[in-house]
DNA sequence: GCAAAAGCTTGAGGTTGTCAACGATCGATA
DNA sequence: TATCGATCGTTGACAACCTCAAGCTTTTGC
């Protein structure tokens, strides 16, 4: 009777826990849908753009963007042709170039981070003793070993 | 000296508690497209999958996934042709369509809850008493009001 | 009853994404 | 140093995604 998953409050906190936090993430993802669509940024776009917080060569950009290289070079093509971002050849491999942020792409990237960089309401809640016990248990989620 | 967000350890916890969610956001997109590539599915077909834990009109499989009305057509057809969802007619208002699992469906999501449902490695180290405290503090961040 | 609104579909048009193939460049090895 | 294999970015073909405007059916409110 025990055997399958329990949903009832008997729910061990680690499922719980990581059900609220896969919540949090489809909200988060609606957020970014919408802000991208009032920047008239395509949601594609809008995730280049937001890891660009340095210069990347198109190669890293495919492979943080989780797709193909040869999508990587239309998705920059339509960016540049916009003036937010400008190629760059990399003086050390003259295969590689570099996504470089332009003026005009830095700031809609801060426009985009106004509001996707700022957490939900929710999070205003949290005292800041919350605020500190959530930072360390995240800091030893994400370490690195 | 200090007018603009410090990026050394003096950062608010919360601001950093927000910053390493995102990370954990961005981890957990990239494992996300991933699975529903290896499952053959392209990666809005996966997300309307597994928004159908239960039922659901069309429309609000629409709102759930930020997408205009005739998108969600468009996806339901593909879905459909693969023998994945059929759609029923409300009994209640001739208009609507609910989308539901057929058993193939609802293997698939289950194989795609197999690998997206699940928690990061990381997670995996955390005490219980880190795991409890996570689950409140996410409750509190969830709750209504 | 009738007008306004809601739910779904269609068609047009641009964007995203994959795959296979290509030219250019780099690195290692003989 | 000459060459082979791997890497980086691009191109072209093709399917899926996504939005918008327009349309049809059904419901709701007046």
């Amino acid at each position: 009777m025990a055997t399958t998953a329990d949903r009832s409050n008997t729910a061990a906190p680690a499922d719980e826990a990581w059900t609220l936090l896969r919540t949090l993430f489809g909200q988060q993802r609606r957020r970014f849908l919408i802000a991208a669509s009032e920047l008239d940024l395509h949601p594609a776009q809008a995730g280049a753009l937001l890891q660009l917080a340095t210069p990347l060569p198109m190669n890293e950009l495919a492979s943080l963007l989780a797709c193909d290289n040869s999508n990587v070079t239309g998705l920059i093509d339509r960016l540049e042709a916009r003036d937010l971002v400008a190629r760059q050849p990399s003086p050390y491999d003259r295969r590689v170039k570099h996504v470089v942020l332009t003026d005009a792409g830095r700031d809609l990237r801060a426009r985009m981070l106004e509001r996707v960089g700022q957490p939900p309401p929710g999070f205003e809640r949290l005292t800041p003793v919350e605020h500190r016990q959530l930072r360390d248990v995240m800091r030893k989620v994400l370490a690195d070993e």
